[in-house]
DNA sequence: AACTCGGGGAC
DNA sequence: GTCCCAGAGTT
């Protein structure tokens, strides 16, 4: 009897969901309301691992310089980095780049409508896919976000930390299983508003959620359990010290590799602990500077690492300017600032020109 | 399976 | 301070 309760409800899952979408779910998001694949697209990788409150500035101005694949394809990744500047995860705007590049090459320019092609361009993994596939062409593929894993980990209660590859299976199964045949849009949309505004990962509001009838998390007193958090570890601390080579109003600034962290972006030549500003500045860039007080240093948080940076400012003395450096632009910091900066070094810039 | 990739919102 | 967000790619 209580079996065959739970399973009536279970199969509600989609529907209820659908029904609470249509009244209760987030409808004036700026990507929401249209069908083409590439405004769709552009949202759903400016949204990985971002929260939506941090992008909708971003995704304006994106949308405003490249309106199409054809413009972001014809663009340079200086100026699409540029735009992607303070956002974070730069490897997202590098691959949506080049994956624009790969449908003017390869699909005629037109965003390919087949799910395993989609998943075959840059950045485009199976959640993105299916969410694009879904919005855009109302295709039966589902997601599986953190959202969705949150919600499904209680729903079901699955138990184990979601990132496991082990748990992830049985969540793409689960979530495979409860697409709905029609609605997909509304479904989709449902499944992440829920996560979103309902099932949040702290104070859920069950009392308001469409499917808490069913929900096996809510009815063993779970939900506070639920989804298991990932396994915590230290992570390092390291150090750097940035060079602020200053010739009057002008900075240096140095281009970062194309891999790694703000892989692309404009910085500012790095030395290590062990080396002096003022031999490093001569040797590497024939400049003879004076070494000025340092800044205060700032403590930088990444993922995976602590970085502690120390700003050293160096007035050139020699004016002879080198202008053949590679990999090194100098611009006036006013215009700096506006360059396709990591954080913390468009921070340093800003404390400089008060 | 573990690691690498940012920055910030919410608590 | 902690946790994690409309994850994907690499090792």
């Amino acid at each position: 009897m209580k079996n065959k309760q739970s399973m009536s409800n279970l199969a509600d899952f989609s529907s209820r969901l659908i029904a609470w979408q249509k009244i209760h779910g987030r409808h004036d998001l700026p990507w929401q309301n249209t069908q083409d694949p590439y405004a769709i697209w552009v949202s759903e990788i400016m949204l990985q691992q971002t929260q939506v409150t941090a992008v909708i500035g971003y995704y304006a101005k994106f949308m405003a310089r490249f309106p199409d694949i054809a413009s972001l394809a014809n663009a340079t990744q200086e100026e699409v980095l540029q735009h992607w500047s303070g956002l974070g995860y730069y490897s997202r705007a590098r691959n949506l780049h080049n994956a624009a590049q790969t449908i003017m090459d390869d699909h005629d320019g037109k965003f390919p409508q087949d799910f395993e092609k989609i998943q075959t361009l840059s950045g485009i993994g199976r959640s993105t896919a299916a969410a694009i596939a879904s919005f855009a062409f109302q295709q039966n593929q589902t997601i599986l976000d953190g959202n969705v894993k949150r919600v499904l980990a209680r729903h079901f209660v699955i138990e184990g930390w979601t990132g496991t590859p082990k748990i992830e299976k049985q969540l793409w199964a689960l979530a495979e299983s409860l697409v709905p045949k029609q609605d997909m849009v509304a479904y989709t949309q449902g499944l992440m508003d829920l996560g979103a505004t309902i099932c949040t990962r702290s104070k859920p509001k069950c009392e308001r959620c469409p499917i808490k009838a069913s929900c096996q998390a809510l009815a063993k007193n779970k939900t506070k359990e639920l989804p298991t958090s990932k396994p915590k570890k230290t992570i390092p601390q390291k150090q750097t010290t940035m060079l602020l080579i200053l010739d009057g109003n002008e900075v240096m600034l140095e281009k970062r590799p194309a891999s790694g962290i703000w892989g692309g972006l404009w910085s500012l030549p790095e030395i290590s602990m062990e080396e002096i500003a003022s031999e490093v500045a001569l040797g590497r860039f024939s400049l003879e500077v004076e070494s000025e007080e340092p800044l205060e240093s700032i403590q930088h948080v990444f993922t995976h690492f602590k970085l502690e940076i120390l700003p050293q400012p160096l007035s050139v003395t020699n004016r002879t300017r080198q202008t053949n450096i590679p990999n090194t632009i100098w611009l006036p910091i006013e215009e700096a600032i506006g360059a396709a900066l990591p954080t913390p070094v468009r921070n340093i810039l800003l404390h400089l020109k008060r």
